[in-house]
DNA sequence: TAAAATGTTTAGACAAGACTAAACATGAGG
DNA sequence: CCTCATGTTTAGTCTTGTCTAAACATTTTA
């Protein structure tokens, strides 16, 4: 069993993988962790020795197969408990993270799925990312959303636009954005309802718009998963 | 900020406390935490340091008001998970208790309030006993209740008897009880619904039958508490 | 009341996880 | 292609919590 500590470098793995990030280095997981690159160093060659990342000296790290299933457990639970912390004891979305961090340490497979059923299944947390099913691997999500709409954290494909006009199709080339793009909405920001997406592609990060962004039809991509791998031992 | 260890030794002792040991002995601690004399005894020493229990060398330990009102609110915390887990996930009542264990040491009293306030303010979890308030104190029990149903871990006093036989009233006597005894449930036995209670005055424990225990009426006493203390940010 | 049994504490070691300071790779610029 | 800045790892130390073995109190028993 990881320690809670070990869970929590795992985790912050995962994330910067989710952020496009491939090879994480030493530093950049240190900040992240709140540790010095001397502590993050010594715990990666902990991870490594377990199987849980695959770590080249001076190189970066990776987690594996089995580090990254590890690791989207614990995001699931901490996405189900800021569920239920907002939608039945009345917190507010902002207050949340902090308890789940710690609620997300407690690893009862069963605690977990029972939590999920009393939540309803959710497929979105109260800040719009998105919860991994007891299989490790993100839920589905209902066909064809605005790109304003559609949940953080998972990869989408443009499958349409709304309007049709020269003007905005052009925009859109000049964007680099056309159908069958693939991207990730990483921030919405709620101040004027602009998103910030990074492209699958060239990895880059760009801001769009409310009227582009409301403007775009996505649906889930399902490509090859960088990150999350097929569970064995509990379909769904 | 106490660390799980530290919890749930505090813990440990306050369970002993209220099964009527004023001074536990480091054996006895040992053997509830799943530890050796020697690492408690390390233990108890630390605890002494940051004034959470007084400990003469020798002669046993007992916590201080400062440790007494950290571990009433972990009792307070795993019996109000207890209730979440069995009316709300629907768990059976023996199942939760290693759950339980985790959830405790969550330390947020905004998550415990709230909680609480979910639950209904549940005076008794679902094995019977009593759950503390937010002052760390148990809450009271409606006025007289049979013995038979009375809560476990709360001082009770006897307040009255349904059977007014000589026979009856005879028999409490050779038993030692009277009107005002104070005692505490310890354990109702599935089996008979017999009940093992320990008298406040002597200090010793007995067994009473289902006829004795369903013809007292009792009442929470209200005593100078001898482990809880009042707590003065937040009363209720 | 002295000896034996029991219970408690100290001594010394170890593991996990953190730190600082110092040594060591790597890639960029001259 | 060599130097230097940057980033990474190693070396050595600390804390918490655990252990075993040994020393030390206390209580019981003879």
């Amino acid at each position: 069993m990881p320690t809670v500590s070990v869970e929590n470098y795992l985790k912050a793995i995962l994330y910067l993988h989710e952020e496009g990030t491939a090879q994480v280095s030493t530093t950049e997981l240190a900040v992240r962790v709140k540790a010095t690159p001397a502590s993050t160093s010594a715990m990666l060659k902990r991870l490594g020795e377990r199987n849980w990342v695959e770590h080249k000296r001076y190189r970066g790290v990776r987690l594996t197969e089995e580090g990254a299933r590890i690791a989207m457990d614990i995001l699931r639970r901490h996405r189900l408990w800021e569920c239920f912390l907002v939608d039945h004891l009345g917190f507010d979305w902002d207050e949340v993270h902090e308890i789940a961090e710690e609620l997300e340490h407690i690893d009862s497979r069963d605690l977990t799925n029972r939590l999920d059923a009393f939540l309803g299944f959710p497929k979105l947390d109260p800040h719009g990312d998105a919860i991994p099913g007891p299989n490790g691997r993100f839920r589905s999500v209902a066909a064809r959303t605005l790109l304003s709409e559609a949940p953080k954290g998972l990869e989408l494909v443009v499958v349409g636009v709304v309007d049709g006009r020269d003007t905005f199709l052009r925009h859109l080339g000049v964007l680099g954005i056309a159908l069958g793009t693939r991207l990730t909405l990483q921030t919405r920001h709620a101040f004027d309802g602009s998103v910030k997406v990074r492209f699958s592609s060239a990895g880059d990060v760009q801001t769009l718009s409310p009227s582009v962004a409301s403007r775009l039809w996505v649906d889930q991509s399902n490509p090859e998963p960088i990150i999350v791998f097929p569970d064995p031992d509990d379909p769904l």
